[in-house]
DNA sequence: GGAACTCGCCAC
DNA sequence: AAACGTGGCGAGTTCC
């Protein structure tokens, strides 16, 4: 009971504490979001016109017969493919249909198909983001909504924009997005996030001591790599691109409950650009000087179907040997939800009602760790708000805060910040009996959210 | 003409 | 035994 007291508290000072970061807001440049639209709808006029010229285009159009044709349909671009051409779908959808996706098209090696991807490329960075940052401004500031009461898991969720899945990866739709971002006059932006912090908590609930070492001072991420690419020795220069294909394509799945079929079939195809079926000389990623496929033929891993079958046997030592705690924890968890019915996280709250073993295992620890970043943006606040601070807390990412700052104010509110979410939380929560760090990104005075750059503030 | 659905894609 | 967790949103489609 005290516990759901708790839990209820931290909500309600979240929502007034998030209703603050709502309000204060972040500055965006109207003027160049209108030029880039402008500017991008120009570039996919000129692409369409190509495609229509196209004879793959000419084809699909007099196969259409009762209604206009929309290059744009999932629905009209899959019956023509699979339906008219008589193309095998390399994949298929949630629901069972033939797949049109971005990765489907590609291996279908249509040149024009190419063309189709480019085009649906831009229009997602002109209507999802621009379109939507001009059309929920007011003032030239971004107002983006966090609601605590809509994820199953207790995280928070964004919307009106949703500021919580603006591009990264996509080095030109990153440009395009984030370029429209801009901090008060004279200001610059801050980002910091926790690191590694899901990791952390979940080891705040197994308790296992490889994982906790791992936290400390271990890479588990080089250390799979090793073993899944059959590296002697690791050189971080050659192997780098290894490292963060195990890291994305083998240890976060295996976080989240995947098996080694779908991380075989990622690290292998997806990352390393290796075929299924038997591997021959010169395919794949560059590793130094020789090519993944000549490697992994040295090290008597010869197709697909062996690469495979060695991640099965890694997958059996990760959980087996290196994380065996984790793995016992992850059983008597998923028992305890069988036999009671229900499972809390450290911060207070109840999970029940039908869950997958997957769900059971992972909305704790997604939902503790975002709460640990809750509480902690509203400790700050509280400090922002005593000491009038001309810097802002203006928005919020799961594990990270962003932060409108006044360059005169950084010695002043970052050791406050950091001791904040490192130190204060974990007296205040017992529980995290891990260190927590942070990382920060900082953008130039004046500059825009495209230009942050890692910043050391240790 | 709007609700509810699917598909696809962006983030952590 | 089962098989990657959480969201938001735009466009197209279907249903009422």
């Amino acid at each position: 009971m005290k516990h759901k007291r708790e839990a209820y508290q931290l909500l309600h000072d979240g929502v007034l504490a998030l209703a603050r970061v709502e309000q204060q807001g972040l500055r965006i440049d109207v003027g160049y979001i209108k030029e880039q639209k402008r500017k991008i709808t120009k570039q996919i006029t000129e692409l369409e016109e190509g495609f229509y010229d196209s004879d793959f285009f000419k084809e699909w159009k007099d196969s259409v017969q009762k209604k206009k044709i929309n290059i744009y349909s999932p629905t009209q671009l899959s019956y023509f493919l699979y339906r008219v051409k008589k193309l095998e779908s390399p994949k298929k959808t949630a629901s069972g249909g033939d797949s049109t996706d971005e990765e489907t098209l590609k291996r279908l090696n249509i040149p024009e198909l190419d063309i189709l991807l480019k085009i649906k490329k831009l229009k997602k960075i002109k209507d999802t983001y621009l379109a939507s940052f001009e059309r929920e401004q007011t003032d030239g500031y971004l107002h983006p909504f966090y609601n605590l009461h809509i994820a199953r898991t207790y995280r928070s969720s964004s919307d009106r924009p949703n500021f919580q899945n603006i591009p990264i990866r996509d080095e030109e739709a990153m440009l395009y997005v984030r370029q429209a971002i801009y901090p008060r006059p004279g200001h610059q932006l801050w980002e910091i996030d926790y690191s590694q912090l899901e990791v952390r908590i979940s080891a705040c609930y197994n308790k296992d001591p490889q994982l906790i070492h791992d936290i400390l001072e271990g890479d588990m991420h080089r250390d799979m790599a090793m073993e899944i690419f059959k590296l002697k020795k690791y050189d971080p220069k050659l192997h780098k691109t290894l490292r963060a294909a195990t890291k994305n394509g083998f240890v976060f799945p295996q976080f989240y409950g995947d098996y080694y079929k779908n991380c075989a079939e990622n690290m292998a195809c997806t990352w390393g650009e290796l075929p299924k079926g038997r591997w021959k000389s010169g395919q794949g990623i560059q590793v130094g000087n020789v090519c993944l496929s000549d490697h992994m033929i040295e090290n008597d891993i010869k197709s697909y179907m062996i690469f495979e079958k060695h991640v099965q046997e890694i997958e059996r030592m990760f959980w087996q040997e290196r994380y065996r705690t984790y793995s016992n924890w992850k059983e008597s968890w998923w028992k305890k939800y069988q036999r009671r019915g229900y499972v809390t996280t450290k911060t207070g709250f109840v999970f029940q009602g039908v869950m997958s073993r997957n769900d059971v295992i992972n909305y704790p620890v997604q939902g503790a760790a975002f709460h640990c970043l809750l509480w902690s943006l509203i400790e700050i606040m509280k400090v922002q708000l005593r000491e009038r601070w001309d810097t802002k807390i203006v928005g919020q990412i799961h594990d990270s805060i962003i932060i409108d700052m006044n360059p005169k104010e950084v010695d002043h509110v970052i050791p406050i910040i950091k001791c904040i979410m490192c130190n204060d939380v974990r007296q205040h929560w017992p529980w995290i009996i891990v260190p927590l760090e942070i990382e920060a990104d900082v953008c130039p005075v004046d500059g825009s959210w495209a230009e942050k750059k890692p910043f050391n503030i240790n």
